[in-house]
DNA sequence: GTGCTAATGGGTAGTTCACCCCATAGGAAT
DNA sequence: ATTCCTATGGGGTGAACTACCCATTAGCAC
């Protein structure tokens, strides 16, 4: 039997170990490695394509949201389960731009989290009962691509990593050696940023990454 | 062999499971009631009067400090361990002044979780290692009833007013201005800020204004 | 009075940021 | 194919920030 080929990414370790442990119970589910971050999550999927990935959002580094979107780009057929704090509907939109293929909020049984996993490795979706109806919402409008982006300037992919690592209190010199490119580069996205969100500082950048839920205001890197 | 019982309170019921699911694996431990929100946790510890009970600090209805509060009026012999979210200091001095036993961040491992509760259950008490440091501090002052904060952390009027004009964007010799003092003053006031609240950057002055309600993640100063 | 703290201001050094200039290369769009 | 965007990298300048050193004044507590 082919088991389904998992990475559990999810920065709080205690957290992550309790998923791992419900899902090692599943017999026809292997766990074949865990992130505790959004780049390294990135990395891992693509070293070793598994069917699913359950991904947390808040996460430092890179945040669910934007690993979820490089990880689509390069490779298409990874299925996403995201898994959220908020039960709000905070970022359904969001996934749902993504192409997420599925959406639980941590208020779930361990059960509907196998279950989802299951659906997602069978090619179907799988989405938290609360959220079904925003989510048919949803689909009534995006035929006509309507109300959902309400900035005109939006980001690349490469400034909301930036963005976020500036908001966590980076400076460029460590976003650059983070991110493996020069400072000038940095440098370079950094202007881009303030340009298009028309702030002069890094207080606004912050504020920005914060208020749209890029990063949290309670994260604190211990960069000491 | 007397296993220890434990009451185990978190909101996301994924999350509780899979702390479940870790604790199962120790012989000595044994969880006799799990809590989705503080009132439930309190009512339940009342009623079986477990070892310890390990709590989450963001829950509805009642929060985990406020439930510690109420659980250790009623009895006082029971031993709590705080689990946050919170890498930072937020709530290390309340739950100090609650009288908790015992405070881990969620980046904890679970070996460390399991130490906690055998430590708590044989009477003493554990906090996780980034937290040391403040705690060291609290243990010198708090033997004369001092509080944490006027020794190492409350920030004066002044500072709360440069910290705010900074968070919105403002740059030093702008703060100056506005306040009508020199900007080496307000240099002055900056590191006393970034010394209290153990950041060495602007984004992580913003993120803790922001945490703290001094500022909201909305404030837009159109500085130009 | 002595000690402590808040608030003020100065000096000096090194680092980083903000904002210009320049360029190349790949991919998508027209 | 040519244009546009994204991402990459570099140079240079002046302003701003970080991080130490130093000091004075006022008020409060013991």
């Amino acid at each position: 039997m082919k088991k389904i080929t998992v990475i559990v990414a999810e920065d709080h370790e205690i957290v992550r170990k309790g998923l791992l442990a419900l899902l090692k119970l599943e017999k026809d589910i292997e766990v074949v490695a865990e992130a505790e971050n959004g780049r390294q999550c990135v990395e891992l999927t693509k070293k070793l394509a598994p069917a699913v990935v359950v991904m947390d959002i808040a996460m430092p580094l890179l945040n669910g949201l934007e690993a979820t979107r490089q990880i689509l780009a390069a490779q298409p057929s990874t299925k996403i389960l995201i898994l959220s704090a908020h039960s709000d509907d905070t970022y359904i939109e969001k996934v749902m731009e993504l192409g997420a293929s599925g959406y639980l909020i941590k208020q779930t049984t361990a059960s509907l989290l196998v279950k989802a996993i299951h659906e997602l490795a069978a090619g179907k979706s799988f989405f938290s009962q609360s959220l079904s109806k925003r989510l048919s919402q949803y689909e009534k409008v995006s035929g006509g691509n309507t109300s959902l982006k309400k900035h005109s300037f939006k980001l690349t992919s490469r400034e909301s990593e930036v963005l976020q690592l500036i908001a966590e209190g980076m400076l460029n010199k460590q976003t650059a050696s983070e991110l493996g490119i020069s400072i000038k580069t940095v440098e370079k996205h950094r202007q881009a940023l303030m340009d298009k969100l028309h702030v002069h500082d890094t207080a606004g950048l912050t504020r920005y990454a914060i208020a749209e839920g890029i990063i949290e205001s309670s994260s604190q890197l211990t960069t000491e």
